[in-house]
DNA sequence: TACATGACTATCC
DNA sequence: GGGATAGCCATGT
């Protein structure tokens, strides 16, 4: 059952650029508040999977983090490959680079 | 209502 | 740098 709590984590992963990432407490900050768990939870029961960029949603240290959808992880890192951001193993190459930040970037 | 769980994060060794 | 431990909030049983 989606909660308003999943929604306003969805609408938040469609304001994600492409070629852009961003880490669940970045989400978690956006909706003010440190549920990183939650919106965890919230992202991998997304009912949305194709038209959510839940591949641009990685883990605070770099890594791709993991993936329900079809592939798994290895899908979602191809995906990120596909927009253009470099990986290492399970690691974005320069991440910071990449990494989107809502409150600093949003309008 | 209470307990257990998870696409996590930060800290300590 | 890598592994283990504690804290965290929302959800499902």
């Amino acid at each position: 059952m989606a909660t308003p709590f999943q929604e306003s984590v969805w609408e938040a992963l469609k304001l994600i650029p492409p070629g852009r990432v961003t880490t669940y407490g970045a989400i978690a900050a956006y909706l003010g508040s440190r549920a990183v768990r939650a919106v965890g939870s919230a992202v991998a029961k997304n009912p949305y999977a194709p038209q959510i960029p839940c591949h641009r949603v990685v883990k605070a240290d770099g890594t791709v983090g993991a993936y329900s959808g079809p592939g798994g992880q290895k899908s979602k890192i191809a995906l990120l490959r596909e927009e253009g951001i470099p990986i290492e193993g399970e690691r974005i190459v320069s991440f910071e680079t990449y990494l989107f930040d809502f409150v600093s970037e949003e309008e």
